[in-house]
DNA sequence: TTTCAATACGGGAAATTTCCCGGGGTAGCT
DNA sequence: AGCTACCCCGGGAAATTTCCCGTATTGAAA
């Protein structure tokens, strides 16, 4: 493949062959560090952003009328409107060649798995160093994925919970977000036109999906996995 | 003051003098947006970024080695070790001289009030574009302050909050630390080594502290407001 | 047609949370 | 000495949460 070998080629060329360089691009709903890190990778060298997004959505539009498709999307776990994890499934569905690396804040952030299952060949902290990004962006587009072992998630933690990989149903998502507030059960029920029995089913059910024993526990699991938005 | 006009005739001699510019710190504990933050000051040309640090404790250490003082300091709000007011309260007493700007994921971060009482004279939010950004920075530079009034938060607010400012105890933090778990009263008050009625009050104080009405609303506030690391 | 999963609902009781009432103490400030 | 702020503790009762016991409907799968 001509790009994959372009890589090395261009290092003394830099600003004579546009389309030699490998395209990414960034899903990050902070301006701010979307575009110093769009200048960061720029920085490479190696790397061209051809599309730039605050959120998922935004990339559906925008990855269109894109002149070059991006080989490496990265993708910030936790966005509004639409998330790490729905854009990942969108983009795996749609440009089932595209290298997704997952982009997120901390590593206690359950949702990685999801990441991964959702199509994600790698997955980044915000804190890891620019030297390790360049080198698991160079690994990304040599072998289709990176193995952070340096970093401090590690991978068998991950594969471990993949099996005990839980479902969350779209209901029990909104109730999560109600549970996720100062509102009494009998308010939740009257907000979701639900008897309080009903509710208490969804409480009782999540207990045991999220593994705990209270709501304060349910509702600060929730928050940890980006289940709900604050 | 020779910085501060110097700002405007460097532009087209950005190679020449290395202290003409104006010298800027930066913490944050997101090492990727730090160097990639680091290198979009750099871009704009007439900052020159004097020190980094991951956090407030690093900061401390490294700042006394700097051979140039920054004459702006970005703080990001929540970090591990020492978070933004702390180093925000120790710069301002140390270095009353150096302008401090608080950066910040949302909005209805409450703390941002503390920042700017700890001494920051601006609050940016992370999902500023680059533009305000340098915008704000030149504002700083000239003005001493930047007033954000396009951005979501507004000041009113702030001042508003300013008088109803809230005071937590060493202890009441302690025990908010505790209340966001799966733990019940009980087991908090064995842990505390301390009486049920004694949390009870705790509890009670923080609940009209942050005008709250139950122990999740009390977990959800104290998340929002960054008294705890969850 | 049966079985199964998902969904919605109800009564009752135990546990916990929440909210009253009350009582101490120390430390610093004026 | 009074005042204020912080810290510590207890009894009792109402409200809410948590956990049991169930039933019923629906639609999809076997």
């Amino acid at each position: 493949m001509a790009i994959l070998r372009a890589k090395w080629y261009i290092g003394k060329h830099t600003n004579t062959c546009y389309s030699m360089k490998i395209p990414v691009g960034i899903v990050d709903d902070h301006q701010l560090f979307l575009k110093s890190l769009s200048l960061m990778l720029k920085s490479f060298k190696v790397y061209d952003v051809v599309v730039e997004a605050l959120n998922g959505k935004e990339l559906q539009e925008k990855i269109e009328l894109c002149p070059v498709q991006p080989s490496i999307m990265l993708l910030d776990v936790n966005m509004p409107v639409m998330n790490g994890i729905e854009t990942a499934k969108w983009l795996s569905n749609k440009y089932p060649q595209m290298k997704l690396v997952a982009l997120s804040m901390n590593d206690n952030d359950m949702v990685i798995i999801d990441m991964i299952k959702a199509g994600c060949c790698a997955y980044l902290l915000k804190e890891t160093h620019p030297d390790e990004l360049e080198k698991a962006l160079q690994e990304i587009h040599m072998k289709g994925y990176y193995n952070a072992d340096t970093s401090n998630v590690n991978f068998r933690r991950l594969l471990q919970s993949e099996k005990e990989s839980i479902q969350i149903t779209e209901k029990e998502k909104a109730f999560l977000q109600y549970a996720c507030s100062d509102l009494t059960y009998k308010e939740i029920a009257a907000l979701m036109f639900l008897s309080e029995r009903t509710i208490d089913g969804y409480r009782e059910t999540l207990f045991a999906k999220l593994k705990v024993q209270s709501r304060v526990g349910l509702a600060l699991e929730a928050i940890k996995r980006g289940l709900v938005t604050l």
